[in-house]
DNA sequence: CTGAAAGCGCTTACAG
DNA sequence: CTGAAAGCGCTTACAG
């Protein structure tokens, strides 16, 4: 049913080896001009459509990525989703979407499956600091690139935001603001974002001259998770007029737990998220953050691989850049009672 | 480097054939149960894993599916695709996810792109009521199932959220609180969502015997689009006392121009969106909605598709049900002045 | 510049 | 129950 490249040479007139040189832009130079265009003629004539499982066969190449997410419905991985897939597309390459849910046999699953469709590369955004099946897939040579996250040995190349100016620009916020007692609600310590960001914390505090306040742990980068070591920082004496939180949805957790304590925020405390999750800034108060760039993590990580992919070198760290973003949710601390 | 389909049955000592049969589960019981067990351990050590390009190139199957959106960014679209996904999975395909951006052109391109893939079949998010391209893709037998929205013509089939249901309840829960003036912001009529909310609601004022109230017609399904239409509402006297709005993007950009004109909500107006955005619940004024199944509707699109592919059958529309989501944008009309 | 041929890694009638 | 062989649709050395 499907027009075949040697329908194609026939109704050229042409050897099947012909045509394909003809097609190929990368060979087309060594056919004489005038076939090349009859080839060409016919080929668009009768809507040839070269059946990319026959050439990747032949040619060892899918043409395709794997990109592994923990989940797309968590809005933060969409724009890195889209942001590959922008420099995929125009290179010829499909990325191909796979949710581990954060579960480690799901993972090797889909990577397994993924090898069977033999891609040739790996975006993976969900890496832990230690992640023994990233390190196994990336001695067998498989490219990889790690977006968001990276591993504590660096041997996977990784595109990832600069944690580190991002909270030191929150600290610096607070600290015009006239706060001194910041405490920062950690995120998940086994992850480079989680653990960064408390590592920048303490950097950033001790840059501006300040004890680090209290630091409150949270299991997930979760409302409930926030909330639950929310209440450990609401419960310190003195209470921090400040708090820096791993991310937007620990945030959020501790936005909830303000509420119900009947605390003001700004007023009482003020809060900082990271990333700048849609709605932000709709919400009953708006919460002042850092965004990270996603879609340019995303297209960082394609280009990379890309490279990866043509000729091989040694892993390298890729920090992007951060900003601000002010909103309702931070303001001077309260005065002293 | 790759183990292959001939290493295993070397290593078991037996033609490639019989390694082929051994280790598809459907054909399995043609081989000898001995044969069989010798060939799936020679595999399992050796880590074999079928090259699936060249299977799809022999069977004429990529188990491939090609998902079309028109952005992934956009909330509505990524449960869907987990949904399609989760029951994709299992039956053993992959989606390969397009973002059209709205674009003829482009929406081209990536079918072609898909179908150069050998993409068995597509489930298509995109669909305007009138889609040439669609019905020319109909005609040519390529399996499509629509998801969310439908063509007008039915020619293909579609799993959409129950727009009348869902328009209805929401009157009704507006006319529960005593609301009698009830206007429609509605959304692009070219989509099947625009214009089927649009009849929904005049066909449920009917229902209550009340008259429609105004309506306002957004070119877009986007707040920018909600704040441009919802200007004729406002002005609109006697002023309407609620509205349901066409999707929760344009209910917020109502919100937005209630906000600016001093009026509040649900006060002296209430709001109703569709969807169930997310992060709804801690907008400053919690948006009262239509949620609709999102997953489902994803997963249904994906079961309908596996069954077409399997065989052949004539178009069908499925609804799936959505349910009213009260929050605080809605309450009792103000009183008669 | 072009043709003839081999081969990528599978599956599947066809014999036996 | 198993083997031998053909062939899916390409690409690419190899001749000429």
């Amino acid at each position: 049913v499907a027009v075949t490249l040697s329908d194609v040479a026939q109704a050229a007139g042409v050897h099947p080896g012909t045509a394909s040189r003809a097609l190929n832009p990368a060979t087309r130079a060594r056919v004489a001009p005038a076939t090349a265009r009859r080839v060409l003629a016919a080929a668009s004539r009768l809507g040839y459509l070269p059946n990319s499982l026959a050439r990747g066969l032949r040619t060892r190449r899918s043409y395709t990525v794997g990109i592994l997410i923990p989940d797309l419905t968590n809005p933060l991985f969409p724009p890195i989703v889209r942001g590959a897939d922008e420099v995929l597309g125009p290179a010829g390459y499909s990325g191909l979407v796979a949710n581990t849910d954060n579960d480690d046999t799901r993972e090797e699953l889909l990577f397994a499956a993924l090898r069977a469709r033999q891609a040739d590369g790996f975006i993976v955004a969900t890496a832990r600091r230690e992640h023994p099946l990233l390190d196994r897939m990336a001695e067998s040579n498989v490219p990889i690139v790690l977006a968001n996250r990276a591993t504590d040995n660096h041997a996977i190349p990784a595109v990832v935001p600069d944690e580190a100016a991002g909270i030191r620009t929150a600290v610096s916020h607070l600290v015009a603001l006239g706060h001194r007692r910041i405490a920062h609600l950690a995120g998940p310590q086994g992850l480079s974002t989680g653990h960064g960001r408390y590592r920048a914390y303490l950097d950033a505090m001790a840059g501006q001259g300040l004890w680090p306040g209290p630091v409150a742990f949270a299991d997930a980068f979760a409302e409930a998770a926030g909330r639950a070591a929310g209440v450990e920082l609401l419960a310190t004496r003195p209470r921090p007029t400040a708090v820096v939180a791993g991310n937007d949805l620990l945030a959020i957790g501790l936005l909830d737990l303000l509420g119900g304590a009947g605390l003001d925020c700004p007023g009482d405390m003020s809060v900082v998220g990271f990333n700048d999750h849609p709605m932000l800034s709709r919400m009953a108060t708006p919460l002042t953050t850092v965004r990270i760039p996603q879609r340019e993590i995303g297209g960082e990580a394609a280009r990379l691989l890309l490279d990866l992919m043509t000729e091989p070198r040694s892993a390298k760290l890729l920090l992007l850049p951060t900003r601000l973003v002010e909103r309702a949710s931070t303001g001077p601390p309260p005065a002293a009672p």
